[in-house]
DNA sequence: CATATGATGGACT
DNA sequence: GTCCATCATATGG
């Protein structure tokens, strides 16, 4: 059987939506050619304006990348990382789907935290605002997955106001989601 | 141009 | 838990 890319439609949805289905599936992503793979443990919803922690609720151009079509990857660089983030809901809604932790299947690199995935999978600038189905990253369903893994939720981390609702998403109990 | 601000990570108590 | 190096952004002049 033939892996399963994630499409657009995947993606056209709300962000915590997004964030949930997320936990399980494999991230690819080429170095030298060679495919990286990882189990997306560990992800967080973000919204519009109205969600106090969202960049939404600046004017510049991450609102902007947030309002692009579903399935847009957005990368931003806070302190010294990158973020990794998947554009969420139809255009002109803005919403996204930052990917916090990865579990890694054939490679031994830290994945467990936002700035760390992005620094071993090599992801910066270069790849914002592309799709996130192309040559160098996807996103697929895992062929093998079992849905026998429980997921937890918390309230996202960093930020200084979050929402009510708790809109971080990990796989509970997995060695690889991020500490704190 | 100047300055403030983190969706961080790592070291440390 | 606390401290802080470090830098891409946003914003104001």
């Amino acid at each position: 059987m033939k892996p399963v890319k994630l499409k657009k439609d995947f993606f056209n949805r709300s962000a915590d939506a997004v964030a949930r289905e997320l936990l399980g599936k494999i991230l690819v992503k080429k170095i030298n050619g060679k495919e990286m793979r990882a189990r997306i443990v560990e992800t967080e919803a973000y919204f519009d304006g109205n969600d106090p922690a969202s960049r939404a609720r600046q004017n510049g151009d991450l609102k902007k990348t947030m309002q692009m079509p579903a399935g847009t990857i957005l990368v931003y660089g806070i302190h010294n990382s990158w973020m990794l983030n998947i554009v969420t809901d139809s255009e002109d809604v803005a919403g996204a789907v930052l990917i916090r932790a990865l579990e890694p299947l054939n490679f031994s690199r830290n994945c467990s935290g936002p700035g760390l995935l992005t620094k071993s999978l090599e992801i910066n600038k270069d790849f914002h605002k592309k799709e996130i189905s192309n040559r160098e990253i996807w996103i697929e369903k895992d062929f093998f997955e079992k849905n026998n893994f429980e997921t937890a939720e918390s309230f996202r981390i960093g930020v200084r106001n979050d929402l009510k609702e708790k809109m971080r998403f990990y796989i509970k109990g997995n060695f690889f989601v991020s500490r704190r």
